[in-house]
DNA sequence: CATTTTCTGTTGTAAAAACAACCGACTTGT
DNA sequence: ACAAGTCGGTTGTTTTTACAACAGAAAATG
């Protein structure tokens, strides 16, 4: 766990904490370990879960598949985010969605519990954690209302400008990398791959952006 | 104030706690009232809050127009319900989207500041209230998601089916009332209202629903 | 009560997306 | 190095949606 720490440094939910600071908490909040092959879940729909959980190395994909086979891609986890914290009410139910390790991944586990409870120990940094969590919750929430804007979109095209336009200025730069191939894209964006292709191909024929593989100029 | 603390009682924020908690928690957090005209505006975008809000009485659209006046309704807020919660963070910027009354509404503002940071009295009720708005906006994420399982549907039968199986479930009932006219509803699934009627008069044909106004039945 | 406005359903047309099938380039694994 | 599999782009067809325009019913207004 010691070598995430610097991961876990940068990471919402433990900031303006310093490395001896993460690591009485690590021991504090009982934090486990868990790493996942390619192609693993970490968790799977309908599953209970009482942990908060950051990802430390690796990428992750939070999906659903309907009975029909089709595939939402709901999120991607990439290190230091944290997930799960939705279902961190003792009244959630299961989770209900699948989180797919889509690169060798390695994931930090937190009872919920002890960090929403002041802990016996009344360790120092535990306040400071809760409001951390609390504003790590509420930014995904607008990061998820951010998502069904572009959602929202009527056409492929819209879609695409929406997506890539948040992702430029999230990543502070015209140009920029996703952390979708072209099929997972189209699943994030609920539309069919090859249209979205075709969108794509047709927009760089406009000239409006340049792309190779997964990364990406707005022009 | 006083009159609307039969409903701040059912409120999630301030679940578990009597009516005299409450009380002494609206002074405690010196909560202010606002009223508003069907029409008026309670937030605009671009506006900066501080505030979370519970919806009193009345009822409110959370809403998005873009540029070419193209209107996505990205919630519907009932009396109990709370919002603005997401824009708690300090370094959340303006608000993203409209809030608008589309009925006559009282609405009851809260400091963030003063919730999450204990009070100098040390008022007893503060750590329920913490505990609770962390849960409240926890489950405001689980909400978002599902509407984001809503709108990954690829038709507009598949939305409205989705949409309305959420409805009949959440309200205990395969009878039940939508917050929406269709125009709403259609900006709400963001497809287009005419194509939405169709749909909908085409499933009520083949016997899979009835409806009358925004009450509907699912069969 | 008459008038205006809003709401809902209907129809036809044009645009867009889904679907299916295929191909070549590139990876991966053995 | 070869076979198998993945990935991205392309094309043609079918289905679905958006858009526009209209009409009757219901609701709101004065």
């Amino acid at each position: 766990m010691e070598k995430y720490i610097p991961v876990l440094m940068k990471t919402r939910l433990f900031s303006g904490l310093g490395e001896e600071d993460i690591r009485a908490m690590l021991t504090c909040l009982q934090a486990r370990l868990g790493t996942y092959k390619k192609g693993e879940y970490v968790l799977r729909q309908g599953e209970r879960t009482g942990d908060i959980m950051v990802l430390a190395e690796g990428q992750l994909h939070i999906q659903r598949d309907d009975y029909w086979g089709n595939r939402s891609i709901i999120n991607a986890v990439s290190p230091g985010d944290m997930f799960g914290e939705a279902y961190a009410a003792p009244e959630s139910g299961p989770v209900q969605s699948d989180v797919l390790a889509v690169e060798d991944s390695a994931v930090i586990f937190f009872d919920v519990k002890r960090v929403i409870t002041v802990c016996p120990s009344a360790c120092r940094f535990h306040s400071i954690a809760v409001q951390n969590l609390f504003f790590a919750i509420s930014e995904k929430n607008r990061r998820l209302v951010r998502k069904l804007g572009v959602m929202s979109r009527r056409t492929t095209r819209e879609k695409l400008i929406a997506y890539l336009s948040e992702e430029a200025k999230s990543q502070g730069s015209s140009t920029f990398s996703i952390p979708f191939n072209r099929q997972q894209l189209a699943d994030f964006l609920s539309v069919d791959r090859s249209a979205m292709s075709n969108e794509l191909c047709r927009m760089r024929d406009e000239g409006l952006l340049e792309f190779e593989k997964n990364r990406f100029r707005l022009l």
